[in-house]
This record gives C-alpha cells, structure tokens and sequence, in this order.
DNA sequence: ATAATTGCAAATAGTTTGCACCTAC
DNA sequence: GTAGGTGCAAACTATTTGCAATTAT
C-alpha cells in the first residue's frame, strides 16, 4: 500500500530535518501516513493508541505540532470549533498565513467564475466555493511576529465562566 | 458606509424569515455588518457588549447559529483551534458539507494549476492554495443525518482531563 | 552530562445545555 | 397563556503549560 512509502518518506524527512524518531513519533507519522480523510488531534490519539497505549494526549499535540513546522503536515481549514463568522456571502477568497493564522479577504474576480467540479456520482450538492491560499504575511516574514501561533490573549476578563462545582 | 446598508439587508431577510429581530439579534447584526475580518463568536461577544453590556455569551453563540441556519452568514475555514491534520501535501481541493461539517477530498486536476494572485503589494507569499466547496452532502440531503450539526460523541472516555481545583 | 522529549496534572479556552424567567403576540 | 428568546450556571470539549522524570546522543 502506499501508505508504507508515505511513511517512509515522512520517517526521512524528519531525520534529514535532525528531528530524532522516537517511538511516539513514528507512531503519530504510522496514523497519519495511513489516513485520508483528516484527523483532529484528538482523533489521531486515540488511533495511536491502538498501537502504543501509554501514549499521552500531549505528546501527540506536541509532534503533530512539529509536523506542521516541518511542513510534513498541514492543518486544514474545517468549519469545526472555534468557529469564525463571515457575512459576506458575495463569493471572495481568502489569504491564510500559516504562521499566525490571519486570515484575510482576497477579491481576485478571474476565481469567481471556476467551473465546479462535476460530484454527481457522490451525491455532492455544491452551494459556492472559496479558494484558500495558504502562505506567510509580511508581518511574520520579517520576523515581526512570534514565532509560533499564538491566540490573541483576550483583553475582558471571562465574564460568565463556568463556577467551581 | 457599506455596513448601513448590509444592516438592512440582514435585517429584512430575518423579517423575511419570521425570524423576530430583537435587540440582541440586532446588536449582533449591527458587528457582523460592520466588520471585514472573521470574528469568531467570543470577538462578535466582545464588539456587541460595547453597545450592549448585559448580552450573555450564550446569546451571541445562538444568534449566530441562527444566522448560519439561514445562511445569512457562513462559518468559514480557519486553521484554529479544533484543527484538523493532512499529511497529504500533494496539491488538492475539498467539498465541505454544511449540514454535518465532513470534509471529503477531491481531486480536480483542473483546478491544480490555478494563477497565483498578484499579491506582492500586501506582501504576502503565498506557498499553496486548495479550493473549498461548499455544500451538502447525499446523506444530509436525503435527510439522513440529524438536522444540525453534530459533533462526533467520543467513543473512550477521556483518559487524562484537567482536575477539579 | 546535556539537551530534547515525554507524561502528568492543572490551567486555559471555546462551545453547548438545562432550566427558570420573561415577553410579545 | 403559550411559544420563542434570553441569561445564568454548569457541563463538556479542545488545547496549552509547568515541571519532574526519562531518554537519546
């Protein structure tokens, strides 16, 4: 199967990057070169696992983490929790910065009019589209900003959290 | 200003809906017609409460949720928290369901060689781009699957959650 | 031995739910 | 008076951090 090269691939780009394999790790690449469909951390955990029970939840963020500086993994945009709102329903595109994970608006009228893709055999029925460009924005190419992602640490107080039992 | 004019336009769709426009829906209207970025619903809580101090959290999480229902606003993609993992990192688009929120890849050979947008002005370096279809999949539309989206309930419990202070 | 990695516990963050109350038809 | 909307507290879920113990080089 081709997950066993992928695998492969992924096991020597982490040496060529000097990043050591330990067990764990090799473990979380296994999971991840084995699975198409995409994962949440918490999902890649508990196939772990499977394979090495002891595994700690932590560890897996951590590599998955490191993955994703090494650029062997991406994370993709899904509509799932710590959901953004948009009202602009007009049909606009979108530019990701990998780094800090702004994300801005993009008007680029030649993307507007893709011919959609034909998922008639799977059922799909395709209401718009939006194409994300994935990148670094100046701000992080000039080293202006943190190195890692970090959530803007919020100004207010939690208001309305829940109490202590 | 644009956003005077979005305002309404949201406003007559609720009517339109019977969806009754309240205070608290307006006030979270007002910041979703005003702003250009992706607030996720705790920065829409935040805007609202300047004009609207008492509105509860659980409030804008509804009214939002409301909104989405009548695709009046959309949750958009945003590698955040909740944040999903592909190690395939070969060029590739997605359909996204906005029923259930599954993401399914696609291959589209046609849309693997889209120009780059010129953003050299923004500064911004774009690396890779995939392009997200929107859209609702067999089983959502054959009603299939329960009416709002559902998170996936987990099977194991959780092994190593914070404790109780 | 020295630096990196791991596991645990707890902290922090985002979202949802149950229920009582209130309010506009 | 009854359905829908709202607020509160608490649950649930996702992610991160501090630190001590362990492991790889």
């Amino acid at each position: 199967m081709a997950a066993r090269r992928k695998l492969v691939e992924l096991v020597e780009a982490c040496r060529r990057h000097g990043v050591p394999v330990t067990v764990q790790r090799r473990a979380v690449l296994e999971v991840l070169a084995s699975r198409e469909d995409h994962p949440t951390a918490d999902q890649v955990w508990d196939a772990v696992r499977e394979r090495l029970p002891g595994l700690s939840r932590t560890t897996v963020y951590r590599v998955l983490d490191t993955l994703v500086g090494l650029r062997l993994a991406v994370k993709t945009c899904h509509a799932g929790s710590n959901v953004r709102f948009d009202a602009k329903t007009g049909r606009h595109h979108h530019l990701v910065c990998v780094q800090c994970e702004r994300v801005m608006d993009l008007d680029v009228p030649d993307l507007d009019a893709l011919d959609l893709p034909d998922t008639r055999a799977s059922g799909f029925e395709v209401e718009d589209y939006s194409v994300y460009f994935r990148g670094r924005c100046v701000a992080c190419r000039q080293g202006r900003r943190p190195g890692a992602a970090r959530k803007a640490r919020r100004t207010t107080p939690r208001g309305q959290r829940g109490g202590k039992r």
